[in-house]
DNA sequence: ATGAAAGCGCTAACAG
DNA sequence: CTGTTAGCGCTTTCAT
């Protein structure tokens, strides 16, 4: 005991005084402002977070103590505390793929501006268990959701729902919605570029697909469309993603070494298809008129190298936008009347143009 | 004073019972757990985090537990109470460039295999207010950091100082590393450029930079060398970011419009000198013979579109491996030897090989 | 406008 | 191998 202790011995019976050294994180804490700016501790909480609750002078005080010594809050604390973490987690299959970036800058800046933070997930292209991933983020506690795709297993599902925080699923549409989407249909997207190409009068085709969930569904819609008009496709390819434009030339080569000769190759992506046009023209092959190709997505660097491309115009950036504004407005509360929107697509022809 | 009790009125002078309700927040804890399986809570600590600790009987019961709830361990509270979050934060200039992309997709793979996540920050190309975004990532508590880059405002070196976490600089080299770096020269890259088309014979030089700070300092460096060598670029250009191959294609334009006719045309990318070759092949123009086109980073799309496409390869897959390599060492508590990584960079002049 | 008390859900430290 | 105790740093509720 320390005897030298000035007050008088207490009752030290009582279970008895901190045992356990503070594990004390080198961190400046709300605590410490609090004492220097000589307030109590929510008092600096209400200032950093409330500031129209708290008088000028005592705020201007704070403020300047956090200033001075570069308090950072610890928002593992606040969130624990709040059960609000202002952490919005989104899984999408990886960063290798344009179309998805397109989609999460807008998202991410819509999100930043209101204090909400993105954390990307990358599931990896045949969806290395996305239940263990999606544990693994709401593990972090995000306040809501951003899932790309619309097919989830059950437990995922079961997941999702006990959450109960709001999600967004989107690049696709579905009967059976867990919350919110934004997508299209590729179902669609497939059966018009089918008609789009038949219309122009193509007869012999061939395609190009990445190994994707979307992308297939949009390939059968295609190769179901021309069913439907007595075709079938010359030749079929799958390529492993993320997808490359070395890929889409060694395509283009398999096509033909294999002696197929189409007059329109229908492409996943637009990257797939940039490769078969830069293909086609270092043989010497006219495009559109030796053969045509179709891509998805009207990537920038796609349309304006070779303008004959035929694709499908998305707008990815309203997919983030929209998906952003829709989250905002539910974690704000607020009612939304129309929860799935679909932002629909359109066939770009600039060769006929 | 509840007298209803059945209990012998206690000491309730001392400060009191609960008067506050607990807010749950409807999410299954450890503490449920513990109940199910009849353990403590901290053997289900144990048990989820390091399960070498715990009987197997134990542990086998605890999992059933966990499987059949379907509970999730709460990482706030977790990383509050250990200090250990389990994120990487890195900040980024912007999503919309594949260089940084590429560099970020292995990085996140080798974190997340020992259950680091990373989360990104985008800082904008005239990185908006740095250490705005720095202290909001710091907020979360981030076990290490990544920063593209290294300058930065003292305010910043001091804060990163302050967070005492290990820090990794990627994309460049200095002589005053905050910690671990890896990256390459710039100043190098644009003397080397300068040299190897002064080699080739060029005498007429333009150039198209864009509105970034890296991208700068190799176009200095580039004016530079040419300058020892008696030569004043005939136009300069610069574009905003992100670039685009459409920006490419204007600059094109640009330079030729204005009446300069050079013999070559840095770029500070590949996306902008794929656009330059993009307009320059639809003028008719033969490269590099009539005007030769120089990039920078060796992507793809565009070594795959235009292989008369002189351009200086980086490694920037090898950059995140070696960034992310590092800073779990460190994060092991290993001791690393070199924490100055130089990754280097070669010239690719595929057009006279 | 400010404060006191309690506790969010978890893990470190020590004890057995 | 398992449990007890305390506390991480913040925000909530209620009181003044």
């Amino acid at each position: 005991m320390d005897s030298s202790s000035p007050t008088p011995p207490t009752d030290a019976s009582k279970s008895g005084r901190p045992k356990v050294a503070a594990r004390s994180t080198g961190n400046l804490t709300l605590d410490d402002v609090s004492k220097l700016a000589g307030v109590s501790p929510i008092t600096v909480s209400r200032a950093l977070n409330h500031p129209e609750l708290v008088a000028s002078e005592t705020l201007a005080a704070i403020r300047r103590v956090v200033t001075e010594t570069g308090y950072v809050p610890n928002l593992l604390a606040g969130g624990l505390a709040s059960n609000r973490s202002r952490l919005v987690a989104a899984i999408i299959p990886t960063l290798g793929n344009a179309m998805f970036i397109d989609t999460m800058q807008p998202l991410n800046d819509m999100l930043a501006q209101q204090d909400y933070r993105l954390v990307l997930g990358l599931s990896g292209f045949p969806r290395a268990d996305e239940d263990e991933l999606l544990k693994g983020m709401l593990s972090r506690r995000p306040d809501a959701l951003v899932l790309t795709g619309v097919r989830h297993s059950s437990s995922t599902r079961l997941r999702l729902r006990a959450a109960r925080i709001p999600i967004v699923e989107i690049w696709d549409l579905t009967p059976e919605p867990l919350d919110l989407v934004v997508g299209f249909s590729h179902v669609r997207v497939g059966g018009a570029a089918a008609l789009h190409l038949y219309g122009k009068g193509y007869r012999r085709f061939a395609s190009v697909c990445a190994h994707d969930e979307r992308a297939r569904v949009r390939h059968a819609a295609f190769v179901n469309t021309l069913g439907e008009h007595g075709i079938n496709l010359e030749s079929m390819h799958e390529v492993q993603t993320p997808t490359t434009v070395r890929m889409g030339r060694e395509s283009f080569a398999r096509v033909f070494n294999e002696g197929s000769r189409p007059e329109v190759i229908f492409c996943s992506s637009d990257v797939l298809a940039h490769g078969l046009l830069a293909e086609a023209q270092s043989r010497g092959l006219k495009v559109p008129d030796d053969v045509a190709v179709m891509g998805f997505a009207d990537l920038d660097f796609a349309a304006y190298t070779f303008p004959a491309l035929t694709t499908v115009h998305v707008d990815r950036g309203a997919i983030g936008r929209m998906a952003g504004e829709m989250l905002l407005a539910r974690l704000d509360g607020k009612i939304i009347e129309s929860p799935v929107v679909d932002v629909g697509f359109h066939i770009v022809d600039r060769a006929s143009a």
